[in-house]
DNA sequence: ATGAAAGCGCTAACAT
DNA sequence: ATGTTAGCGCTTTCAT
């Protein structure tokens, strides 16, 4: 688990505390108490003490964190397992605001295809990679919903803190930090039948992804309660996506407005739509989830915002309560509500 | 540098080889070798092997891999100092592509403003926080120009490779990898002559970051080839960069076309000027760099991609190979050259 | 006011 | 084919 390597010379004349007490003439003992202010019941000649610490500032010492992780377990180190792109980055961005102030830093990997080793999958070595290290803590977020329990074995065994983002896993019992998707879905009904639209299409990816299940249970919670509306949903597979989108919308009970679970397929809508001829938001109105950034965008998107920042302070704010208590407590869950952003995909239907 | 926290009885009963060997009936010795596959000499009995194998396998052990960096110094981990946002998500992105493959996994930190901690600047302490933990180097990007001296001989002192992304410093000479910032103001010059602007405005950050300013240059020089361009300078201010925008594109001699140092100073300068009552592109082509997405763009940006993933991947590779030589040679630097991505922004001018 | 010694988990040189 | 021992850098009793 650890790379070769030829290691070269860097490992020998290192300052230690054992090079600052043979300077000293001291015993380590000394040296170590001194410079940790380990002096409780110890009192040490003044002129000791600055002797010892002067020699320590001239030899730049730095104590070896990985010795004192090995005796105590406090290692200072977190693992942080999900990817920096788009709607993660903000969330990293929170979980670091917390821990730069905490004098905790995170060990980043994430589950990605390009991965060559053949021997174990990437999430499990990655796992490995971490728990080796000896993190206090994980904050993960599950590449997929599949995603192997035998992998949260690993951690709950060593009775590491594991706090999972965004999305929940049936079966599966652990602190989460995440956003209330069914009243994003609410939320999203709402505003639509408030401009008066009345037939929809909800874009998902199916019923495995909790996030997508609640963002869609949520939006047909709402629009059941109104006798005239009526929706369809279509669960994306990139060969069939378009063909059936488009079916749909020339059908004879065509929606007015389609709510996708994310702004990828907001976008993918948006781009079929448009080609197919159609106009948004005048004849169509779109609505995404995430508040993500494009590259191109040539109109804005109406979307929710996550607040990724706060799911990403609030997670790192569990992970510090759990590493510092003795006992353990029960299962904490923060559910953070997403906020409509009106922008120019929504617009009341033409008739 | 390690946080306090009372460590519950997460320390205790822990499967070490110690727990192995008692439970096998041999010596920490004998299932260190077996373990590690380090029977060059010895060579076990079979039935020893695959007892201690199993056994292994049934208590889920797993190797500290503390102790192996405390005694080797091969600790797989390497130092990353850089925000996750925009641009640089990118570029981490590359990183992680490559230290994936390569048994390594990066500690991850960066400068940000809501540090609390006042006994020393954050990136100090940032960097503490690594070579504490034993990175094997670092790959970092400056945060400002004026990044300390004394930060770097921190890490030169240890004999731990450093490797600087985006920005070079004047007066450190270490390895680097980058982005071909002349070639990108070359390419910005040479494209909007080519469309037939003669009249230019450069907005940048100003002279101190090698980024701005090699931008800068490369545009000028190609400029400076046309006897009938003419060009002016602008370094943005928060509080003056709107008005004295506005002033230039109405003095006589106002430019018809805008480069920008980033897509962040394109974007500001396509609000104002388009809150001036310019239309972009019919009035003023601009141009921005970086290629980052956003929010809420209703133009797309014409602009230049940086290709922040291969920056990433050469930064690593670097990285790589550093930690594995075992003599010190020379500074080494990968320049990538920025591609011009023509979007909505720029055009012809009008006459 | 300081030191000696044991131990954290493991590797490697040196036996037998 | 397996064990003994020293040592990596440091903390923590237990002395003196």
């Amino acid at each position: 688990m650890v790379p070769k390597g030829k290691s070269p010379d860097r490992k020998r004349n290192r300052v230690t505390m054992k090079t600052i007490a043979e300077e000293a003439g001291v015993t380590l003992t000394t040296v170590s108490r001194i410079l940790n202010n380990k002096i409780d019941k110890n009192t040490y000649a003044a002129e000791t003490r600055d002797r010892i610490i002067s020699i320590a500032n001239r030899l730049k010492y730095r104590p070896n964190a990985l010795v004192l992780g090995m005796q105590t377990g406090q290692t200072g180190i977190a693992g942080v397992m999900m990817p920096v792109a788009g709607f993660y980055g903000g969330i990293i961005d929170g979980i670091h605001d917390v821990f730069v102030n905490n004098n905790t830093i995170m060990l980043l990997s994430w589950n990605n295809r390009s991965h060559n080793d053949r021997e174990e999958k990437l999430e499990r070595q990655i796992i490995h990679q971490m728990v080796d290290r000896r993190v206090q803590g994980i904050i993960l977020r599950p590449s997929s919903e599949d995603f192997e329990r035998s992998y949260f074995e690993e951690i709950w065994e060593r009775d590491i803190p594991l706090i999972l983002i965004d999305r929940h896993l049936s079966n599966i019992d652990t602190d989460f930090v995440g956003t209330d998707d069914i009243a994003g879905g609410r939320a999203a009904a709402e505003y639509l039948i408030g401009l008066g639209h009345r037939r929809f299409l909800f874009v998902g990816v199916g019923l495995s992804a909790s996030t997508s299940r609640d963002r869609e249970e949520g939006f047909r919670r709402v629009l059941s309660e109104y006798s005239t509306a009526f929706w369809k949903s279509l669960y994306y597979k990139p060969e069939t996506f378009e063909d059936n989108l488009v079916q749909i919308l020339r059908s004879s009970e065509a929606p007015t407005a389609i709510f996708c679970y994310s702004d990828a397929l907001a976008r993918k809508s948006l781009k079929c739509v448009t080609q197919a001829g159609f106009s948004v938001p005048r004849d169509l109105s779109i609505i995404g989830f995430g508040n993500e950034s494009m590259k191109d965008g040539t109109i804005a998107l109406t979307t929710f915002d996550q607040f990724t920042f706060l799911i990403g302070q609030s997670a790192a704010q569990m992970y510090l309560e759990r590493i510092n208590e003795t006992e353990k407590n029960g299962v904490r869950t923060r559910i953070i509500t997403p906020e409509l952003i009106i922008r120019g995909t929504t617009a009341p239907p033409l008739r």
